[in-house]
Order: C-alpha cells, then structure tokens, then sequence
RNA sequence: UGGCCCGUGGUGUAACGGUAGCACAGCAGAUUUUGGUUCUGUUUGUCAGGGUUCGAAUCCUUGCGGGCCAACCA
C-alpha cells in the first residue's frame, strides 16, 4: 500500500463529510456554514451533544461557521429560560456560535413569502376544523381528500391571510396551508399547514403576532435566509426534504440543502425531553442538572468535562441507521480524560478505625505521595501517619475470600505512601460489627525507604484520623436498570432505586476543604469525584463521577 | 394492505467490486506502592435466498427484520 493510500486509510470520512467535500470540490460552496436549531422548550441532553459536535465539527474541519438558532415558533412551549441554559451548555461544550439567532427575527419575511405562495396559487386559507382537516388527509395506504376550500381565488385568500395576521379570527378559526397534492404517497406533502392562529405571547416578539409559522415554513427558509448550506438534522425529517425543497424551490431564494443521520441514543438512558421533564416533575430525580440526568447540565454536575463528552461524540461517528451508544464508551472517555488529569487525593467513603498498636501516641510524620502519577510536573504532597487511622471498611475481610489482597487477621498490606502493618486483631461490637482493627506497622517498610524485604500484594489507601476531615460523598450509578428503557411499557419502572447512595461519614484529606464547586480529583483507588454546588465550607459535597475500573468486583461476581 | 430510510462481532464504526479492519465491552496474560494506568494476546460479524462478476459487505432482485410518516409539535 502506498504511504497516500495508507493516509486516505486512515482518514476515512462520514457520509457527511464526503458530502462536504463532494461541494467544495465541485465549487457548490466555497465554505460551508451549518446550523444547531434547538427549539428553545427544555433543556439539552446528549443527543443533542452529538447534534452539537456534528455540527459545529464539521464547520471547524471544513473552515466553516456555525449558527446557532432557536427555533421559536411555538410561544406556548417556549421561554427564555431555556434559551438561556441551551447557549450556556453550548458554549461550555466548547463551541461558539458565529450568531446567535431566533427564527422569530424571520416572522416578518415569512409572512411576506407566504403572500408570494398565496399570489402563485401555491397556498390557501382553510376554514376546516383540525379534526375536518385530519380526516380529509387520508391515511398512508388511502389518498386524501381536496379541502372545500382549496380553490380560493388568491385574491380572496390573501384578504383571508390578512385578517388572519390581524387578530379577527379566534385560535384554531382556520389555517393557512400549502396547496400541493392531497394524493401524495408522502404525507407531509398532503396540503401542509404553513400558519395557525395561536394568540399568545412570544418570549421574543411579545403580542406582535397571532399567526405563528408551523416548522415546515419556517426551518428551511430561516436556513435559506442565513445562507446555510448544509442543514444537518435526524433522520424523522426524510419525508419533510420534499417540502423543504418545495417551499425554497417555489421562492426562488438560496438553496440551502438538508441531509439527515440517525438520532444517537444512550444505553441505560432515556434522551426524550417528555420523559426527561416527567423525571424532573416527578421528582424522580432533583432537577434537569441532576447529576444522574443525561442532560449536558447534568453531565457537568456530575463531573463530566466537555472534552470526554466530545471525544465520545467523536468515537461514536455518524451513520443513518439507528444506533444505541454504549455507556461504557461514555465512561471509559471521562475515565481516559480526568486519568491524565485529575489531582489524586485520598477519601475514605465507608471508614474502619485501624489502631497502629506499636506507633507512639501523639505522634505524626509526614508521608510523601505524588499528585499523579501520570504526570510528574502535577508534584507530591504530604500526608499525616499516626497512630490511629481509618481505612476503608471494605479494605478488610475477617474471613477473606482466596485472592482477597487485602488486610485481614494475620496478613499485611501497604499503607499507600507509608508502612506496611499487619493485623493482629480485631474489636467488636455487641451486634459482632467489627469497630477496629488493631495492627502493627512495620517501621522498615516506610515508602521510598523500605528495608524490610517484605513484599505484600495489597495496597490499600488510608487516612489519620485525627487530620481528616468529614465530607460527603454522593454516589451515582445508572439511572435506569435496562439497556433501553425507553422500549418499556413504563420507563419508570424500571429506574434503578439505588442511582444514588451517599456516603455520609466520608472522611477526605484536610486540603479538600479548600475546594471550588466543579473541581475534579480521583479519590484514589475509588473513582473521580467532582465538588458539588451543595457544598459548605466545612463540609465539601463530592459527586462522584464514575468508578475506576474495578478488577476485584469483577472477580468477585464470577463468585 | 402505501411511501420513505436502514440492516457489518455484544455495542458503535470502517472497508466505495479485490486480505472484513478499528474502538469500546469481554476474556487471558505481563507490569504496577491505585485490583487504576500502561503493554501483549485473544473470542465473537457482513440478515436470508437468488442473480451479475474471474471476484460481492459493496451492484441488481426477492424475502425477512427494524425505524419513520396520518400534531393547528419541532
């Protein structure tokens, strides 16, 4: 293979990129300029991410630009609030609109094309009721009918339309649509809606208009308008490219051109706004940034960075067919992002009392361990030994399992960064609960200067107990118990009720207590762990983000 | 019973008529003062039948399977 050949190998493109390439080649465009159009009516979740990064990527690869426009056409499920959160979620993932626009700026020129269709004989008031206007429509296997009102003079209906725009007609009194074939075998193309009367107020344009353009008339002629030259959306608009072409073709303005991939979905999550929002009302969750919400402002609250989630959007790629991403494509990015660097830090979620019976009372020293070990220049710190420590309760076992490395009576483990000790006994409770582990350390065995020559399996983190602080810790898993919970008769019944268990006797490092919500670190041996905005000075609240890899638990479930 | 879109390992994605590759997941091993990281090896795939061709994942055809379309939503 030839060194040329090998690099086109390596490089191969999506469909949309060959595309692209396909039109700067030919000289279609000289650049391109591509669109995000949220309607503004929730918040983003993680398809739309990959609409984001699709978008916005393909600009920045190409030397293009990207808008971004709200597509604010239905003032009864909008509200500025969400435009707010969706440009804030935007530019966190690390993008920035060329423009920021509202499909609302356009109410005025639309209206005048829908005079130019109404002019052409291309377009008619329609008096029929929604329900008049769903039963003439036919059905996929049977045509539908003409509307009485279809042959209305032009003249006439541009009077219609008129009065339509002024208010003297109550919602729902009649409709503007297109006039093109009731017998197409798509039914989009079935005499579209172009207008309905909604009086109500827009965020944007206040009281100014009572009609309101239906997407069909208003999406592709925005995109015209802005001079878009690749309008990039889901799949479930194959059968409105008709239209969108129908509607720019018979206005004569610039062809803006519409190509359609697969909506990407998330394993054990649901990505509908309807039932992201039924999870919020119902409180099954704390709000659209909860960190267990596959929400972009619930990936940042739990720890996520925008790197790892366009890394993801990245490594799953585009295609036309239905697809479910796997989550643990979405972890392993956050894992391989924060690895290289997240500071580490030691926490002990579930703490076990270990008594060093033959180091001094009242004395410290000083243990060196590295911030991370996957980069030097992140530098050490120090950290206290004493006489009494707290261990995590799962780092010891009274009667261990086989390949158990861990502290149990008579074995010994390494104190990350510090000793090795040995148990020689335990303390329990009335209830037969182990509440201390009496040890011994072995003073040869200190970390950078162990003479001891004894060579242990386990290393387990730890931390003194009268140096460490409290905190707590919440622990997310999974939202949803089942690949695709969206498949259910009921989504909800299959929420996974331990989605968060907090661990309310944590104990971290006394540094952690100078801390800033969003601030990430790996908790070593036990995960990434991200400030919460609920944290007090005094007490840190930490989400964790996702688990190390765990070969132990693996082992352990083969049983 | 109409039209449109789509079928490649468990998941996702390449191969554009010429050796089915990559990533994640899985499994096995090496290294490791994080049972992490890193490294090595490895199981598993072209929906089915027919056709075109020297040669088909790729082109044609039939069937099967999945998705979308009958909102005054986008």
């Amino acid at each position: 293979m030839s060194t040329e050949n090998a690099a086109a190998a390596a490089e191969s493109l999506n469909f949309l990129e060959e595309i692209i390439e396909a039109d700067l080649a030919a000289g279609k465009h000289t650049s391109i300029l591509t669109r995000f159009p949220p309607e503004p009516n929730g918040y983003l979740h993680i398809g739309h991410a990959t609409s984001i990064c699709l978008n916005f990527g393909l600009a920045l690869k190409y030397g293009g630009k990207t808008n971004l426009r709200f597509d604010d056409t239905n003032p009864v499920t909008e509200d500025t609030e969400y435009v707010e959160s969706i440009i804030a979620d935007v530019r966190w993932l690390g993008f920035e609109p060329a423009n920021i626009l509202y499909a609302s700026d356009y109410f005025e020129q639309l209206y005048e094309w829908a005079k130019v269709l109404i002019n052409k004989g291309l377009a008619y008031v329609d008096f029929s009721s929604a329900e008049e206007i769903a039963a003439m429509k036919g059905t996929p296997t049977e045509p539908g009918r003409n509307s009485p009102y279809r042959d209305t003079a032009p003249e006439e209906n541009l009077a219609l339309f008129e009065k339509m725009k002024a208010g003297e007609f109550p919602d729902g009194h009649c409709t503007l649509r297109a006039k093109i074939d009731m017998a197409s075998p798509n039914m989009i193309m079935r005499d579209p809606l172009l207008y309905r009367i909604k009086k109500a107020h827009h965020h944007r344009t206040g009281d100014a208009w009572c009609i309101y353009p239906m997407y069909d008339w208003a999406h592709g002629q925005s995109d015209s308008i802005e001079g878009i030259t690749h309008s990039i959306c889901t799949m479930e608009f194959v059968p409105h490219r008709e239209l969108y072409d129908w509607c720019i073709n018979h206005l004569g303005i610039f062809p803006s051109k519409q190509y359609e991939f697969a909506r990407r979905n998330l394993s054990y999550a649901v990505t509908s706004k309807r039932k992201l929002k039924q999870l919020v009302e119902e409180n099954h969750v704390r709000g659209w940034d909860d960190p267990r919400m596959p929400t972009i402002s619930g990936y940042r609250r739990r720890g996520y960075t925008p790197e790892s989630i366009r890394e993801f959007c990245d490594r799953i790629g585009v295609g036309k067919r239905e697809m479910v991403a796997d989550m643990s494509l979405l972890e392993f990015c956050i894992r391989e992002d924060l690895n290289k660097r997240a500071l580490r830090r030691f926490a002990v979620l579930d703490p076990l009392k270990v008594v060093i019976t033959n180091y001094p009372e009242g004395q410290t020293e000083w243990m060196e361990t590295e911030n991370n070990p996957e980069n030097p220049d992140a530098g050490k710190r120090t950290l206290a030994f004493t006489r009494e420590l707290w261990i995590e309760r799962d780092d010891f076992m009274e009667n261990p399992p086989p390949k158990y490395f861990r502290l149990s009576p008579g074995n010994m483990v390494r104190l990350k960064s510090a000793f090795i000790i040995r148990c020689d006994s335990v303390a329990k409770d009335a209830a037969g609960i182990v509440t201390e582990v009496h040890c011994t350390y072995i003073p040869e065995s200190r970390s950078g200067q162990d003479t001891s020559g004894l060579k242990v399996q386990g290393v387990i983190h730890w931390l003194s107990a009268s140096e460490a602080v409290p905190a707590e810790v919440r622990m997310y898993d999974r939202l949803f118990q089942v690949e695709d919970p969206a498949s259910e008769e009921d989504f909800k019944s299959t929420l996974n009720p331990n989605s968060l268990r907090v661990a309310e006797n944590a104990v971290v490092e006394p540094a952690l207590l100078q801390v800033q919500p969003g601030d990430k670190f790996q908790f070593t041996r036990l995960g990434y762990f991200c400030v919460d905005p609920d944290s007090m000075p005094g007490k840190p609240v930490f989400n964790r983000t996702v688990t190390l890899k765990d070969a132990w638990a693996k082992e352990q479930k083969k049983g």
